[in-house]
DNA sequence: ACCAAATATGACACCGAGTGACACAGATAG
DNA sequence: CTATCTGTGTCACTCGGTGTCATATTTGGT
């Protein structure tokens, strides 16, 4: 169950990550250090990194086991669901939540070192959807590239909501990404 | 015109990248410091970050302007050119100098670090293709997802060529993919 | 051939992310 | 009450990367 031990752990979690985004939204990313942000929290830059595997790691709060989660998802989908309505449904789903934090996202875009930390964790989860999709029975090639167009699709929606200024609901871009990109071969 | 300055940065720079290969492949990449990388061509560490930006840098040789260059074929194209056609083209004749390096491709597919690279700088290159096909007309949503989609491709591609141990011909693969991935709307 | 500017290099000091080790506190379970 | 487990601070260390300065070496112009 959860107990005191986790709860706590997760509040220190919360405040470490916090202060982060303050100090990075006042200073800048690169003008803050680690032991700052740490010092802030009221701690040791030693214990920062007991909670937070990278100095970046702080901004993506929940967002670290995103492929894992995205995977087990798509396995507990109807296992005849057609794949790409498959990965419109669940990236759909988890549109939502990237959706309540959009000081996040828009720190993420305009930090080259967040940037590339976004990509490593989209990577991985491309893989674990590519395993996902190829249990429910698809070829590696195909997986693949549905895999990467789904994200490519996300990723695009993101910038073009940014773009134009979060005027457009992210749920009705997602749905008109995903139906331009659908790949052919799932015709 | 090109005098020997040049010559000379571009025979150390390739001295470099294949005393780093090297000792890449023997010990490992993290297993490797840069100060090792210099000493074994004979320079400081120093010198070392005057020919390459990161340790990383040192694999990917010619690959490094690849945004700029992509980014210039496109736009030397045939103004009329169908976007799809134009990126499979572009990015077609791209696939045969990636081809001539397969023993560096092996290294990145194997090391998160390179792999992590790697993403930068597709990641950049999307940019500036993004650029190109706006430059082209292209709205700048379905520019996005094209030059998406178009990495996607690519991407997938040499993980089926690793993954069928490089036993078919990865232009082939390259048509197959851009065939099967052609976005809707651009029908 | 000579000189001045540009360029390449080494040496050194420095910063900051990240890790390993150890010691010590408080909570927990028996 | 004691033995153990967990979180934390401190310290030392590695390594990637940068700024600076001093010193060759090369280049282009006269």
């Amino acid at each position: 169950m959860e107990g005191l031990r986790d709860r706590t752990r997760r509040a220190v979690r919360a405040e470490l990550a916090g202060r982060a985004l303050e100090l990075f939204a006042e200073r800048g990313f690169d003008e803050t250090t680690v032991d700052d942000i740490a010092r802030a929290a009221g701690m040791s830059k030693r214990s920062f990194f007991r909670y937070f595997l990278t100095k970046e790691d702080a901004v993506f709060g929940e967002i670290e086991t995103m492929g894992e989660q995205v995977a087990q998802e798509i396995a507990a989908r109807p296992p005849q669901e057609e794949p790409w309505q498959c990965l419109h449904a669940v990236l759909r789903g988890w549109e939502s939540r990237i959706n309540a934090q959009v000081d996040a996202m828009r720190l993420i875009e305009s930090t080259p070192a967040l940037r590339t930390r976004l990509l490593q964790k989209r990577d991985e989860a491309r893989t674990r959807i590519i395993q996902a999709l190829a249990d429910r029975g698809m070829p590696p090639l195909e997986a693949d590239l549905a895999a990467a167009a789904a994200g490519a699709a996300l990723d695009a929606v993101a910038r073009e909501w940014l773009r134009t200024g979060g005027s457009i609901d992210r749920l009705t871009l997602v749905d008109r990404a995903f139906a331009m990109l659908r790949p052919a071969f799932l015709n």
